[in-house]
DNA sequence: CATTATAGTGAACGAAAGGTCACTTGTCAA
DNA sequence: TTGACAAGTGACCTTTCGTTCACTATAATG
């Protein structure tokens, strides 16, 4: 039960870290979204910042076991078409899981208060990206579905792009569907102008 | 001396407001900064949140003046080296201005809790950079320099990229260099792939 | 010169913040 | 059955927040 209650509180700070910041959350809100009042938190929780550190161990912990192993990585795809399905597969989970959006929203709101924010932050935007599709685009090179070239500087002009309209999609839902819509024409404009025809017509 | 102090006091806002949030900034240190007591400011601003609407007001007038008006655009290039050039010089100006830092900043921190910090933050980073890139390119099309292709899409897959770099030196300041070093690279590697010559060897 | 508006001061206020503590309740092991 | 402990309560504390207000100094205006 102990176990239980702590991570709901977890559950909720993520919830209302990502909407008012760490700054703009305080603990009566925080634990009567639980039915508890406030110096129930502290029975799990010595302060405010325990409750923030701890959160902030979860989302690295979660991170390093989805994203950081290889042994998560997804398959090359065997066509350029597999590319965009992939991608969008991807795509569709990441703007689509509150729990996701809620961790990229945090990120994005502490990033310049809290060291380890910071880094997590350029992982989840920046590097993670183009690390995976570094290996996925070294894969398409040796089957011959993209021409040759640096599949790190490929990965990144493929990911910035995509992370970009994500990060729309946080900002604006409403502009959701138009954004998957966009990431899915770029998609095919990235395939037709690094697919092993060199992007001629 | 009125207006003076009221657009001092604007200034210590962006600065705060950059550095802690609306939410984590407070109107004694803010004041203080200004070597004014607090009462001092509200003989200028009726509110905290009034001084959030000020700021607004001039992050959106700054915009539309510099960005926002056709008259303001660059030149369109005559090579593809000085693509290069000019955007190395745009860039240059945005990471290293430190008003222009702070208003970055400022919109990333406020973009989800106030609509207009979100839709002037849509600008910033996404749909500016891309209207201004699609007049370039369209340019650089008629002039010979890059192939036909949709120019919207590629000012899309040119900017992104260097929007993410931008941010990571908001993010990080220390790797600011590095940034640089990089983005020249990926307009360089722009250039190769969507040039005349469609980036055959 | 008298007046009046303006910029700034310093004390005070109520609300809300994070945090503490003595106490109750329920559960489980000895 | 009893003792111990973990979970939760409600009252309370201190600090800090945004805001107000009576007051002063200054400089421009009639």
């Amino acid at each position: 039960m102990a176990n239980d209650t702590k991570e709901r509180i977890l559950a909720a700070a993520l919830e209302m870290f990502s909407k008012n910041g760490y700054a703009g959350t305080n603990i009566r809100e925080l634990s009567a979204s639980l039915g508890l009042v406030k110096s129930g938190v502290y029975k799990h929780y010595e302060s405010k910042e325990a409750i923030w550190n701890a959160l902030l161990d979860q989302m690295i912990a979660y991170y390093g076991e989805h994203f950081g192993s290889p042994e998560h990585l997804p398959p090359v795809p065997n066509s350029p078409e597999e590319l965009t399905r992939l991608t969008m597969q991807m795509v569709n989970i990441t703007v689509h899981d509150e729990k996701i959006i809620m961790t990229r929203k945090v990120l994005t709101l502490e990033q310049f208060r809290d060291a380890r924010a910071r880094e997590l932050a350029t992982k989840h935007f920046l590097t993670g990206l183009t690390d995976i599709f570094t290996r996925i685009f070294t894969g398409m090179m040796d089957k011959g579905l993209l021409r040759k070239d640096d599949p790190r500087m490929l990965a990144f002009a493929y990911t910035a792009p995509i992370s970009a309209l994500i990060h729309l999609c946080d900002r604006e839902p409403g502009k959701t569907e138009d954004a998957l819509k966009q990431i899915e024409e770029f998609s095919r404009h990235f395939i037709r102008v690094y697919g092993q025809d060199g992007g001629m017509k």
